[in-house]
DNA sequence: TAGGCCATCTGGTCCT
DNA sequence: AGGACCAGATGGCCTA
């Protein structure tokens, strides 16, 4: 009967039914028991089709008071005698609820294409292993500690404490997105490699260990793990380096964990850098860029229980006790604007 | 097959 | 009265 609105298989449906099911005793299929919005049509999808003290959805009262039902215990219905729900009126609601769900979905609409914004704002993310709503939530809050902490001076961006309050509380999966970011760097462009799917849920092990409380990153998984793949928008991080003194200097500590305290905030000189899984790094020009770092392996935990190197960038070998400065391969320097990385 | 994630439908509540 | 927001519920899709 209703068009699809959507690609959704079920948006539209089931409508009809539901003002079937309306058309039934209200007080219950079997009973005088009260209903709540946790009935269920059988097999249908949503839920019992009424509205409290709504006209529209006053049932159907044709055969007088409800029955006895077989049960003389039941309490009966008290209030105002419903009316009948007349074609007139199911037509009311029908469109009503129309108006309803379309808004409604256009609500939802909205708000996915904010988490979108967000997505293309963290530090890391990739075209094929999208960040789930949940993770991107996680993961941004991670994000605005970490660099709140980085602010503070508590922490460099390039400390393993940074990735380690990156990665809290987020997902194995998400946890060696980022680390596959941190390892790739700026060539770290990945393009629809088969791989790329066995990223998502349940992927293979890298770090271990990134729970709800703040623990050791610590690879946990025998073997070697397939590379996660993904981008880091370094450049975001990289930003900081150049606030000191800058619009961020006056952005005083922030307490993650309370919330309050942080003064208003102009924004950055310049928008946040976003560099998908092409990597455009556009901003050269900008008084705070700094080229992209990499982050050692050691730094993100891509170690096993002995600190043996488990997994490393295949671009970069890099001894782990190198420190980190010492070994930024030559070519990252500064990228001309509008770069594209990768292949 | 189970579990995670998602889009959608739905009814309730609050606000304008 | 109607819209926004919310939470509960369903079914579909995907992956391990």
């Amino acid at each position: 009967m209703m068009a699809k609105l959507y690609g959704r298989p079920s948006e539209g449906a089931e409508l009809v039914s539901s003002l079937e099911w309306m058309d039934d005793d209200v007080s219950s299929p079997d009973g005088d028991e009260p209903i709540t919005a946790h009935r269920y049509r059988p097999g249908g999808m949503g839920h019992l089709g009424r509205e409290l003290g709504s006209e529209d959805m006053e049932e159907d009262e044709e055969e007088g008071e409800e029955e006895d039902h077989g049960d003389g215990n039941a309490p009966k219905r008290r209030g105002p005698k419903r009316k009948r729900m007349t074609k007139a009126r199911q037509e009311r609601f029908k469109a009503r609820r129309v108006k309803a769900n379309a808004r409604e979905r256009s609500r939802m609409h909205g708000l996915n294409d904010a988490l979108e914004n967000l997505r293309s704002i963290m530090p890391c993310h990739s075209k094929t292993q999208k960040l789930s709503k949940i993770e991107t939530l996680r993961l941004a809050r991670n994000y605005i500690c970490a660099l709140s902490e980085a602010l503070e001076g508590d922490q460099s961006t390039e400390s393993r404490a940074f990735m380690e309050t990156l990665c809290k509380g987020l997902s194995q999966p998400t946890s060696n997105l980022l680390a596959g970011c941190l390892q790739l760097g700026p060539g770290g462009h990945i393009e629809e490699r088969p791989e790329d799917r066995q990223g998502g849920r349940g992927g293979p092990t890298i770090l271990g260990g990134v729970g709800m409380a703040v623990g050791p990153i610590s690879y946990s998984s025998p073997g070697l793990p397939s590379p996660p793949y993904g981008t880091l928008d370094s450049a975001h991080l990289l930003h900081l380096r150049g606030m000191k003194g800058g619009a961020y200097e006056s952005h005083s500590p922030n307490d993650c964990n309370s919330g309050v305290g942080t003064p208003p905030y102009d924004g950055p000189p310049t928008p946040p850098l976003s560099i998908g899984s092409n990597l455009v790094l556009k901003q050269e020009s900008s008084p705070h860029y700094l080229p992209p770092h990499h982050y050692p392996p050691s730094s993100i935990g891509l170690t096993g229980p002995q600190g043996q190197v488990l997994y490393q960038s295949a671009r970069y070998q890099v001894p782990l006790e190198m420190p980190y400065d010492s070994y930024r391969p030559p070519h990252m320097a500064p990228p001309q604007m509008g770069t594209v990385y990768g292949d």
